[in-house]
DNA sequence: CCTTTTCTATGGTCTAACAATTGACTAATT
DNA sequence: AATTAGTCAATTGTTAGACCATAGAAAAGG
């Protein structure tokens, strides 16, 4: 009589090894800042080769978990992932995926409120300073420079979300923000009604923020993000077309696209 | 006289490997599903050599561009970045990190009403079963399977979120569910109290999305988080101690798993 | 004391080979 | 004819060994 046996899944040593080393970071053996074997020892640790070895500290690298230097008293360390690493892979998440904007304001509508609340409660006096300074910048492009605009309203945003002094809304809204600025780059939504518009609120989202007044700056926040997508709603209805993340500019199937070019 | 100069960082060529083949990717060059060279073209291709070619697809591999499989006909097949593996880094992020529980919960308190409206009004009548029968399993352990209890929770929430039809806030949910569900865990805050106030909660919510009431099911999810949020702290007051995600053991060990071979 | 040189352990890269895997094809068997 | 078993070939998986490039320490020199 034979058991079911699911189908059997025989890993590679680089990702048994990448596993383990993980569990280890994780586990508090190797604790941040610390040095992993070198390579050659883990050779000799492991019994495998250095190939295999090699390719388990890349997919370390890849999730940030250590960083390689080479040359005397260089080596793998042991490293916290970055801010900037997830909102890459959130980046990468939604362009691989084909997120709709709309999905991308649907979460900026989400996240919005509460980080403008917690900015509010947590902010610090240079964050303060930071939003002032890119708040003039943002006022000085809004008549007539249009990228910059843009790329300084995500520049507030991130910044918000740094004010609000909690890792994950950050890393999550440094991606959105981004994602958001190179959809707007594309299709150039940023009429100049939406452009004084999204000035007007964030001066009152500041001066609830300077005042500490958390609940003032959520309410706010939600007005702003939801007469923001009523605005983008509308002119994605006069585009008429759907808007991905990640710019898939030819969608012409091309018949198996030869991998054995020869 | 020599200007001034910041360091000069050298790429490993395995980075710049992986980063042309993952500029290729997104830009449609390799579709999903369509193979890349076989790593001894990439050799040819390249001028590299086939372990640096490999460190490239490891890395790629990580990021959840392609899938490896060994054998003839056989080699390296674009693939989407899978909720799981967003996740996966979520998670990675906030335990590198020791996020402290109260930024879970807040990141929870962000995305819960606008996943719960989202839910009414994209839900499908699969999801609303889905949900129906985790509510029902919910409410069976309620009373005196605690573990079971939390895990449910976890379900319930990310069943929301599946029915938000967001993939964002689905990928976003699902991590922050689980790193709750651990921390839960370990930290035994699931009183009664809270429990019987959480099935009520969820209840609530559930009516609200079959009836297709978004703003209700907003309003409720609202309510509701803000109650967890309050009795979470005031437990946490009483323990009189910061909570981190996880600096615990580990289990999700790596991908690589071919189990969709189709 | 400061600068320069040398030393050397480390990662970075390449070559070459063999093992393991796997799907397609073929032949044998029922 | 259908099923089974065997063979083949292309591909990844893994190992071994060598050499280069790097970077910090230590020694040498001024």
């Amino acid at each position: 009589m034979l058991g079911r046996l699911g189908p059997i899944n025989v890993p590679k040593s680089c990702d048994v090894l990448a596993g383990r080393l993980q569990e280890q970071i994780l586990s508090g053996v190797y604790p941040d800042g610390s040095a992993l074997p070198t390579e050659r020892e883990l050779v000799l640790g492991t019994g495998l080769s250095r190939g295999s070895v090699r390719e388990a500290l890349r997919i370390l690298e890849a999730r940030g978990l250590v960083r390689t230097r080479a040359g005397r008293y260089g080596g793998s360390v042991v490293s916290r992932p970055t801010d900037a690493l997830l909102a890459r892979h959130i980046n990468l998440f939604a362009k691989g995926r084909s997120v709709p904007l709309d999905a991308l304001v649907e979460a900026r509508q989400a996240l919005e409120p509460m980080v403008a609340y917690l900015a509010a409660r947590n902010r610090s006096d240079q964050d303060l300073a930071a939003l002032i300074a890119i708040s003039a910048r943002l006022d000085a492009a809004a008549r007539n420079d249009v990228p910059r605009f843009l790329e300084e309203n995500a520049n507030w945003h991130s910044a918000l979300a740094v004010a609000s002094h909690n890792d994950l809304l950050r890393a999550f809204t440094a991606s959105i923000s981004g994602l958001m600025l190179e959809a707007s780059r594309i299709e150039n939504f940023a009429s100049e009604d939406v452009r004084t518009l999204v000035t007007l609120a964030h001066h009152r989202i500041l001066r609830a923020i300077e005042a500490r007044d958390a609940d003032a700056a959520r309410r706010r926040a939600e007005r702003d993000v939801q007469a923001y997508a009523k605005h983008l709603e509308s002119a994605m209805k006069t585009a008429g077309r759907r808007i991905n993340a990640g710019a898939n500019k030819d969608k012409g199937n091309v018949a198996t696209p030869s991998a054995k070019a020869a």
